[in-house]
Parts: C-alpha cells; structure tokens; sequence
DNA sequence: GTTGTGGGAACAAAA
C-alpha cells in the first residue's frame, strides 16, 4: 500500500533554486485542495491522505520541470510524500520513492508516450491520422499474433497458415501474395522461436501474452506483448544490430514495468525482441544472433516516463498543439518530416521542422480549430467514463447498470481464430447497459488491479457469453469506452480540410452553391417529391440533401437513387452511423433485385440476413481484394468509412442516411471517400449522440439544408399514420406540410386489422389518447404507470391486435425495465425505436411534477415517439406536468381532443 | 441529470 495525495492546483511557486544542507536544489510549491470527491478519489489499493481545506507540496529536483507546464486547475498527484510540520502546519514534499503526477485523469496511450519521446510532433500527427495500410504494419502484425500464438503453445506453421490468411483483404489491397508474406513472416517467427525454445530449456520461464494494463496512479493504459517471469517483453519486426534498444522501444517497455510496479510486482528487467535479427544479421561488436535484447529498468526511467507523461498531459489540458521544441528531436532524421512541414503549412501551425505550402484559408483553419477542441472535448468525456472504472466501487457501476457484478465463472471453450469462448452465470438476473456485440472488459472481480481482458460479448441474459483473445476466470463485465469514434472523428476533419478538393470545401465552407446539370427523368411516377430527390441525386455535381420526415418512404427512395447512379456507371458508398440503419438499406436495396453489394463491417455487427454480402477480412488477398474493388456498392457505418481498409477506396457519389444523426466530423468520414455526396435525414428527429456540449451537437445535414435549401428537397407524404395522428407532428416540426400519401393512409384504423373500437372502452375509441393514471416518478420509473400501461396493454390484445403490432416507448431505461416486466410486447427507450413503428403505440412518460430534465427538452425526442404509430397512439402521463410546458401543453390539447 | 452506436489494441522504418 502506496499514500497518496491527491488535489487540485491552487497556486505554483517555483522552480527556484535554494541552499540545502546538501548545497543547491531546485524546488517547486505547489499549493493543493485536497478532498474534494471529484479531485480527491485514489485508486482502490492506494492509501488517500485526506487534507482539509489547501495544503502545501514541495517538489524537487527533476520534478520541479512539472511546475514549467503546470498550470492552476490541473490535477496533481503524489505518491509516498514525506510528511512535514512548518509553522504547525503539514505540508508534503516528494521524496526518492516518490512520483508526481500530473492530471492523472488523462489517460495516455503507452503507444503515445512512445511517439511523444522520439517527437512530440509526431505524436501530434498520429492523432491526425491513423497508422496507414503499409506493408510493414501488416506484416507486424502478423508476426506479434504468431508470436502470441507461440507463447500459447500453437505449432509455428499452423500459426502462420491461419494468420496470414486472416489478413488476406489487406494484403491484397497491397498487392501481395500469400507464399511471399509466409516466407518473410516464417523468417521473422523463426527467430522468435529459437529464442523461445531456449527459455523452454532452462524450464524457467513463466509467460503471458496480451497483458492489458490500466494505470490510475500514472494515467496511462496499455497492452503488453508479452510478460515474462513478470517482466515485460516487446515485439519488434524491425533489425538492430547495436548492442543496446532503441531508447523509445525502452520506454515503451518501462511504461509497463511502472504499471507492473503499481501493482506491487517489483520490475527490473525489459525484453525487446527485434525479429529480424538472425544469424546472418550478428551484431558487430559483440557477436551476439539473439533477436532478444534484454536491459535493467529502474526508477531512473521509471520517472522519465512519469515526466514525459506529464508533460504529455499538461499540453492536452491546456489545449496546446504540439511544435517539436519540447523536446530535442532532430528532424533530419525523421520518415515524417514532409507530412510534419505539411501539416504545419497548411495550418499555419508552428513546428521545429519547418512548413511548406501555403496555409489554408482562414475560415478552414477556424473550423479545423474548432473542431479539433469539439473532439478532444469528447475525448475527455469518454477518459472520465473509464475513470469510472476504478473511481466507482462494483456496486455503484452495477447500480448505474456500467457492469454486471457477481457473475458465476462456468468455463471455457477453445474455438476458431484461436480465441476463447467464456461462459458465466448471472445469478442475480440484474440488467445493464451491455449488449451482445458490445467490446467490454471482462475481469476476475477487479478490472484495474485484477486480471483483465478485452472481449466481445456474445450473450448477455442469465448466461453470459464472450469471447476474448486470453483465458480469464470472470466474474465481473464492464462497459468499455473506447476512443475510436474520437480518432476517427479527428482523422476525418484533418482529411477533409488537408486533403479535400477546392470544390467539395467551398460547399463545405458556403463559398459556391451546389451545382445541379443533367436531365431529368422519371424514376418514381406516383410521388414527386420522392421522383424528385431521385432526380437530384443523379444530376448533383456536388451534393443533394434529402429530408425525409416519418413514414415518408425515404429508405425506398434511396435504394431506387443508388439503382439509378450505378445503371449510369457510378460506384456508391452507402453509409450511416448504425449497423441497422445500413442493414436496413441494404434491404431496401435487395428487395429491388440489386445485389452487386459488399459489407463492410464486423461478424458480430451486420445482421444476420446480410452475413452473405459481408467480406471477410480472412482469405485469398487477390480474391478479397477483386471483390472489394469491383463492388459497385459498398455498405458500411461511417465509423468503418475511417478504417484503413475502406480509407483506400474511392467512391464517385456517397450517400448518408440517417445523416442528421451523425456529427458533422463523423459525416466527413464516409464522404471524404467519394467525389459527390447525398445526405439523408430528418433534423427534427434524434440528433448525434456526443457527451460534450459543442458543435459536435450538429449534424452536417442541418447545417447544410439551411445554408443550401435549393439543393434539397422534402419528402412530404407520408406512408405510416392517419391523419389523426401526424396532424401534431407536421404543424409543429414540419410547418404543416407533411401529410398523408392518399386517401386510404389518412383513413386508416385498428379496424384494417380486423379489431372492432366497439371492442374497446370508450375512452378508447380515438386513434389519439391521453390517459393520467395519477402516477408517481420514482428515480426515472414510475411504477403506477406502468402497472396502468400493463392494464392498456391488455385491453388491446383482448380487442384482438397482435402482441407483435404493439410497441410500448419510454424516456427511461429503468422505466423500460419496469413495464417490460409487466408485459410480453416490445418495450423500448424513445432512441431506440426511431426508424420504425408499430400499429399501437403506448407512450410512458414517467415525469410527475415537474419536466426538468434533457431528454423532455428535446422535443424532437417527442416527435420520434409520437410518429412511431400506424393505427393507435396511447399517451400515458401526468397531464398537469406536462401541461406547465407549452409545448407538451398544446400536445395534450391534440391528445385530448 | 439522460438518451445512444461505434469497435477492442497495437501493428514499421532508422542516423
């Protein structure tokens, strides 16, 4: 057990050199508030020093470099401090066993401190833009999953078969055969092996691979290659003949030997292992032919990272961009010196190697600005999610439904890809936030201190089921928040203002109207609004955005434009931001006889009917490759549009559904990729979901349908509600112009399902109803009202309507979970039920008292749930709450008709 | 104070 002290930067003296009984030091004072929940929460296994009110600290020698990038606000953190009495008050100050640590909240990347200590540029340019589909990338990574593979006892050459032909797609798109890449993978693996079967020998040797490390003390998170007896091992496919490691693998390596110590293992020694080291390769001065290269780790560089790490982490904090003068790279020698002086000129940023080109004009440098801090502001919300992992106790992340707790481990089975299939009992039955699909952080109990490991989740219900790359005895699951979104987010705006034409930025940027040349033709003959955006979307130069309220057939229209663009020759990019909304395109698609379609996307995330469209990443690589490249539609989530993969594809027209759900960086991903571009969405329904409050909150589409109107039109008749139920919905979202497609829309009731009214009580007998079961709201459930909701949902199954035409929505998760209890039909939240619909919907509303809250401040929230309907609308809710907002009052009004 | 989807992380090169 370490102390700690915990608090937030109140003031900085220093640094400033005194006179010691030990001649001249350096120090640094900073002033604390320490105890504060929020500043003052310590990892679980560490010992929190609670202080009331400000406290003073001292830190020495090298650690007064923290008070050069330290500013007030920032969080400060120190482990074993020596305490102190002056003037009767206790005041703390490091001492040899101790680390400072700065904004311990910012989780670093291990991989990140690497790049941040050969340059802090280079760090910088690697949030831009991801690792690029290169040959040597590929190849490293096939070597690591052999190496892993060795360690797990699997035969080398079966280990190589089945990991190359896994990356077949990308090997292909890179134009390699598989026997080539087998031969120079063996060549690599072969050196690992020997080395291996030496330690095997000695029968000393106790390994682990793909070790997950979480570090609350440093901030920093990370998976080890390997540990051996303990100590951390790296990979790396490149050579070096020296005699000692290249300082930067070294660090990568003590990044996780400190993670190691924090565990209370004492760690000494690191492994790096250059495969391409052979015999023929022996080093020149010592003679040596082992790949492996080990060297003595200790404080000394234990501290280096702690400092380069807050360093790292103070320039986040303050929002700063990276120059390389903050520490002594020497870009002479640097493979990213031209995209580093392009970068630099292009935004007119400052950097030690230099800028080439011309900056981009203003408004473009302002948005990428904006937009970099909008992201980064998200980045930090998704680092506070995964501070929660250690911050909150198991029973407050169970409570918050974050993680199932108390599971039962019931074992293990190998199963393909060399993976593990885990099995564990939910005896409590409790629920949460995780679904089948989800990545999550399976772990014996702890995930920060235990033994962790990254799986995908196959079932969650009283059994669990994941599948992970390593054996681990659960008993716990935790939500995992990743930071892809944001990387790619990020990636997409730096290629959109970078690497974007002239002509697709000044649309982007409202310095040119879109531009419209062809002629127009019939392609729908019975709507023609619908005929009319199948008409924009062929003749667009530049783009089309389509507006398609509730029920209006926009998911038809598509798949009749993309039909329409590919007759004419035109390869298409369809996208959205979920799965299901591509999947459901894809549907529309198929079922107008068009097939010439490949998936991109995971196993687990495409939908079952589509699995036959899916392309895999395992097999030939020219056949992988031919197969994507001759695709004249390829599907995939904007998320997947940023994966390298899909990144080395080009597109002449990329269409966007569900578009006013997405952000605008998000948005920029999958039509970076194509030369024109068709957004489809409705900005009066659910906008993007982002945690932070910025401009990440708006959709391009709506930014876009108000700059540009003439380039969109609104598709105004709608297939799915009579006219009693969207009357509400059209005059308050769509100025009254959304109406029924016909005559027999508009009319349409129960009775087309052959369910008489008269079988209904009275109160019943509109197709709108509002009723006030004088509920009460309990945390966000309300139990009277969903015990009323049960009797509702009764009395239209004993009228005769079909338990699969009712659909029941909720603003809340946990009044979800009540009224699913009560009854055997589909209960949802509002979010989860936009894009489709149901003949009777039963709205719950949970509020009592009062509306205070976001999710009824949305109204567009509302208007989702209220256009979900085909037949029937039941409102369920406390008419007097509702009725103290305008809005909710005029929509009782209409309800109570 | 609340809703929600993505997809794990780390993969290379060298004066």
């Amino acid at each position: 057990m370490t102390a700690t002290l915990r608090g937030s930067i109140v003031s900085i003296d220093g640094p400033k050199t005194v006179q010691t009984t030990y001649g001249e030091r350096e120090l640094a004072e900073f002033t604390l508030r320490v105890g504060d929940r929020h500043t003052g929460a310590a990892a679980p296994y560490d010992e929190p020093i609670s202080v009331a009110g400000l406290t003073t600290v001292t830190v020495w020698g090298k650690w007064t470099e923290t008070a050069q990038y330290a500013t007030e606000g920032m969080e400060l953190l120190l482990t074993d401090p020596a305490e102190d009495t002056f003037q009767g008050e206790t005041t703390y100050s490091t001492q040899k066993s101790s680390y400072v640590v700065l904004e311990p909240g910012f989780l670093v990347n291990v991989t990140d401190i690497r790049s941040w200590v050969q340059c802090p540029r280079e760090y910088y340019l690697n949030k831009l833009s991801s690792i690029p589909l290169k040959y040597p990338v590929i190849k490293g990574t096939i070597v690591h999953e052999v190496f892993s593979d060795l360690l797990r006892g699997r035969s080398l050459a079966e280990s190589i078969d089945d990991r190359v032909e896994e990356a077949g797609l990308e090997l292909g798109l890179l134009g390699y055969e598989t026997d080539e890449v087998k031969n120079e993978v063996r060549r690599n693996a072969a050196s690992i092996e020997g080395w291996l079967s030496q330690g095997t020998l000695t029968g000393e040797d106790d390994w682990r691979s793909e070790y997950t490390l979480i570090s609350p003390t440093f901030g920093l998170k990370g998976r080890a290659d390997a540990l051996r007896r303990g100590m951390p091992v790296e990979l790396k496919t490149g050579k070096n003949t020296r005699r000692e490691p290249r300082f930067h693998d070294k660090i990568q390596a003590a990044c996780y030997g400190l993670m190691l110590e924090e565990r209370g293992v004492p760690v000494n020694t690191g492994t790096l292992l250059y495969t391409k080291n052979t015999a023929l390769e022996r080093n020149e001065e010592t003679g040596d032919l082992s790949p492996a290269k080990e060297f003595s780790m200790g404080r000394g560089l234990f501290e280096y990272v702690v400092r380069c790490r807050n360093h790292l982490a103070a320039l986040e904090a303050r929002g700063e961009i990276p120059t390389g003068y903050e520490a002594d790279a020497k870009c002479e020698y640097c493979f990213s010196q031209d995209a580093c002086m392009v970068v630099s000129g292009r935004l007119a940023q400052e950097s030690k190697a230099g800028a080439i080109g011309t900056p981009v004009p203003e408004d473009e440098q302002a948005y990428f600005e904006r937009f970099y801090n909008a992201i980064e502001e998200e980045r930090r919300t998704v680092h506070t999610a995964y501070r929660k992992l250690w911050e909150q106790t198991a029973t407050e992340r169970a409570a918050e439904d974050r993680a199932l707790i108390d599971l039962s481990y019931a074992g293990r089975e190998p199963i393909e890809e060399n993976r593990w299939r885990l099995t564990a009992r939910n005896e409590s039955g409790a629920v949460s936030k995780l679904r089948p699909g989800d990545v999550a952080l399976a772990s014996d109990g702890d995930p920060v201190t235990g033994h962790a490991e990254l799986c995908r989740i196959e079932e969650v219900g009283d059994t669990v089921v994941v599948t992970t790359d390593e054996p681990v005895a659960f008993t716990r699951l935790d939500i995992y928040p990743s930071e892809i979104s944001v990387d790619r987010m990020l990636e997409a705006v730096h290629d959109a203002i970078l690497k974007g034409s002239t002509d697709r930025k000044d649309v982007l940027f409202g310095r040119r109207d879109p531009a419209f040349d062809g002629n127009h033709e019939t392609y729908i003959d019975n709507n023609d609004a619908q005929n009319k955006a199948v008409n924009m979307g062929v003749t667009a130069q530049d783009c089309v955005l389509i507006h398609g309220p509730p029920g209006t057939g926009k998911t038809y229209t598509i798949a009749r434009l993309v039909r329409a663009l590919v007759d004419r020759g035109d390869r298409v990019l369809v996208s959205a931001f979920t799965n299901r909304a591509v999947d459901n395109l894809l549907e529309a698609l198929r079922s107008q006889g068009f097939e010439d379609i490949v998936r991109i996307g995971t196993a687990s995330g495409v939908r079952s009917d589509m699995q036959d469209l899916r392309l895999s990443r395992r097999g030939n690589p020219n056949q992988q490759a031919a197969t994507l490249r001759d695709a004249s539609v390829v599907a995939a989530t904007t998320t997947s549009c940023g994966s390298r993969i899909c990144k080395e594809e080009s597109f002449d027209v990329a269409l966007v559904d569900e578009a006013s759900q997405l952000t605008e960086p998000a948005t920029l991903a999958a039509i970076n990729l194509a030369d024109r571009f068709v957004l489809v969405g409705d900005h009066e329904q659910l906008p993007p979901v982002v945690r932070s409050e910025n401009e990440l909150q708006t959709s391009l589409f709506e930014r876009l349908i108000e700059t540009y109107p003439d380039a969109s039109v609104l598709l105004d008749r709608q297939y799915r509600m009579p006219q009693r139920i969207q009357a509400f919905s059209s005059s308050e979202f769509y100025d009254g112009k959304l109406r029924p497609a016909n005559g027999a829309v508009a009319a349409q009731s129960l009775a087309d399902l052959g369910v008489s009214y008269a079988t209904l009580p009275e109160q019943f007998r509109d197709q709108v109803v509002f009723i006030d079961p004088d509920g009460t709201r309990q945390g966000n459930a309300n139990p009277i009202e969903a015990d009323r909701i049960q009797s509702i949902v009764e009395l239209y199954l004993d009228a005769g309507v079909e338990p699969a035409d009712i659909g029941v929505i909720a603003p809340f998760r946990a009044q979800v979970a009540e009224i699913s209890n009560r009854v055997d039909v589909t209960v949802d939240t509002v979010d989860r039920f936009q894009g489709s619909s149901k003949a009777v919907i039963i709205v719950s509303f949970v509020a009592t008292g009062s509306l205070d809250g976001p999710l009824f401040e949305d109204y567009r929230r509302i208007n989702v749930a209220l256009t979900r309907a085909k037949k029937s609308l039941v409102l369920v809710g406390d008419e007097d709450a509702l009725r103290s907002d305008p809005f909710y009052d005029r929509m009782c009004t209409w309800a109570t008709r």
